[in-house]
DNA sequence: CTAATATATGTATAAAAAATACATGTATTA
DNA sequence: TAATACATGTATTTTTTATACATATATTAG
């Protein structure tokens, strides 16, 4: 059967924004180059890249140009608000496009998921990366397997 | 700029689904034709006929053959729960894949994530067909002026 | 000073997912 | 029995997402 199943997800480029924060603050005490974080989880390089650079410009990390230059947290873990970088990488968080809709102005749905959607982020602003690293020891030890 | 960005949501698929059950639940005295659906959101009808047939499969709808034959709700609009709908919809709720990825084992994140995903379920869980349609006149002439 | 190395940035391509189209079968009834 | 509507599988197109490629710029070890 050819049917198409579905899905409703975040994009790899939320998840690898994430990890590129877990990484780095699972690795504080110094800069990180990108092409290390990638070869760690053995992803594109280049996607992080931009990744990275995003995460720059939504200033959760400084990057140092050039030799030994790489990535670091421009804030602490505890700081750092896991909702907020979900809707920082996630622009368009809108769950359904309602634009050619006929019913759209007597659709009871588009509150519903509002409302969904709300209790969602809701949960995620109650994180900080410092949660996500509660295994901080656990997730330093993987990383540094994945980069040698 | 070519960035790729992202987006987390719903399938039309899913919405599609929800718009069928809309549009039965406003035409509840009588059976409709997919065709007749269709034409009314403008959609297409080979894809709808899909959506219909799921329904179908997933109880929310009965369907007769033939000449004069069509769909119609198989549960009244308030005994229809939105959230069970999107589940059965959206087969694969999982937010990200984490097959491939190493610090799994130590991840914070998966957890957070699916907090955050039940707490949107249990939204949705809170309505029904019917809350969906408090606008039920206003609903009808909308659907109405779709099909003319 | 300069070669090496790292980020910055835009474009192009590939892969994956989703939506749609097409084709054909089956049931019902006017 | 012809018309019509659902049933079902396959193929194609479109859209989205991910990755690759190319090149510019900044920094510093040597
Ligand atoms: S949420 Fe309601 S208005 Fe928006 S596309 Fe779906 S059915 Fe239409
Ligand atoms: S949620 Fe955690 S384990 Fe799953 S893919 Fe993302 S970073 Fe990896």
């Amino acid at each position: 059967m050819g049917v198409c199943w579905p899905g409703m997800h975040l994009t790899r480029y939320t998840d690898y924004s994430l990890r590129v924060l877990l990484y780095l603050g699972t690795h504080e005490e110094r800069v990180c180059s990108v092409s290390e974080i990638a070869r760690a989880y053995d992803i594109s390089q280049n996607h992080l890249m931009k990744v990275v650079h995003n995460l720059g410009r939504a200033g959760y990390v400084s990057s140092v140009r050039g030799r030994l230059g790489g990535v670091r947290l421009a804030q602490a873990c505890e700081e750092i608000n896991i909702g907020a970088v979900v809707r920082s990488m996630e622009e368009d968080l809108q769950l359904v496009d309602c634009g050619s809709c006929l019913i759209a102005p007597a659709c009871g749905l588009t509150g519903a998921l509002n409302k969904a959607l709300y209790a969602f982020m809701t949960v995620l602003d109650g994180y900080t990366l410092a949660d996500l690293m509660k295994q901080r020891g656990k997730l330093a030890r993987l990383l540094d397997l994945g980069v040698a």
